[in-house]
DNA sequence: CACAAAACCGAGCAAGCGCTAGTTAACCTA
DNA sequence: TAGGTTAACTAGCGCTTGCTCGGTTTTGTG
């Protein structure tokens, strides 16, 4: 049996599938539950997907390419390392809230995935962080920041990636001043 | 059937829970798992705990109660805004260390709470995060930092529990120079 | 040393789990 | 309109799950 990984049936799967685990979480999501929610029969799931696990990657994957997609976007138009570094942190709460739930799973399902799973996952991390790595790195040879680089980086995503924990778009503070609070905080300028 | 929720017994299988709350997550952790790495059978289990989620809020609750102990201790001797900041900074990263497991776990098994466990576990929160908006507000009023202060603590708290993955404490990263770090980072110094 | 309380055992139940097998129905294309 | 493809269905298998319960052993105390 062969699959069709670009069927816009799967992708549908997908979204919902991502919905689902977001809030219930992995593994108390059962196939029926989630069979129920996209309107078919538990034994169909499978025609879509080898495996449960299989379903938790794809939700994953979807989250993580889109990410790198607005990552690389937002930084092809932009020129100086301030401004680079502002995109790149308002780029990664559009991800956040837009794929809400995909990055919610991907925190929080992580070690449901099989070694092989989190192996290609991780590539694609990498894939994205490198561009944190590439514009952290101008902004110090710019002047803009002293000392390690990479802690820099860490302190600055856990940051940006608790937001799901707290932040409520319908709020008072709107992604973009908090997008540049990240900015003044990250290269020690009053705002 | 009453069971006594300070006996020592108790207390040593808590600690167990927690290890392997935190490796294997609380869903996948069966009681018969559960009750191996404690050396019982897991019928036995049920005479110290009434459910299985009940040792899982066990596990949260001393992580909490612990961290609260931590920091009310290191405010009581410290005097000015900006050293109860990095002291507040450095029992947290304390407690993050010490009782890594406990606090792994709250942070990703928090919907497999009951609605009541959660309510009481907020509670706790709540108390030990009177503390940041004590100290932030003390500082902001001491001229230190500007703006939102709930928006500070929210970041300052997403640097902090994000060390859990990736933060290796016998790396060359101290945790004192990490705490300086995020201290100089809220306030916006250089360092 | 008696005896109550605490801790544990062993067997198993009822429910739910992921997944499979075999079949049917709708749709496209030659 | 025949043949193939895709998507869905029904039924249920084999296993694991959290948890129960009556009985037994261990431990602490007057």
């Amino acid at each position: 049996m062969k699959l069709n990984k670009n069927s816009k049936r799967r992708k549908e799967l997908v979204a919902i599938a991502a919905r689902l685990f977001c809030n219930q979480g992995y593994e108390t999501t059962t196939v029926r539950m989630l069979a129920d929610a996209m309107g078919i029969k538990s034994g169909s799931l499978f025609h879509h997907f080898n495996d449960k696990q299989e379903i938790l990657y794809a939700v994953i994957e979807s989250g993580m390419l889109h990410a790198i997609e607005i990552a690389q976007q937002a930084l092809a138009i932009t020129q100086t390392p301030k401004k680079r570094l502002y995109v790149l942190a308002r780029a990664h709460l559009s991800t956040l809230l837009e794929d809400r739930d995909a990055h919610v799973v991907a925190i929080y399902e992580w070690r449901s995935l099989t070694q092989e799973s989190r192996n290609l996952l991780v590539k694609l991390r990498d894939a994205y962080e490198a561009n944190w790595c590439t514009v952290i790195n101008e902004c110090s040879e710019a002047g803009l920041l002293q000392g390690d680089q990479s802690l820099h980086r860490h302190l600055a995503l856990g940051a940006l990636n608790w937001t799901v924990q707290w932040y409520k778009p319908e709020g008072q503070l709107n992604p973009d001043t908090l997008a540049e609070v990240l900015v003044a905080m990250v290269l020690r300028e009053k705002n």
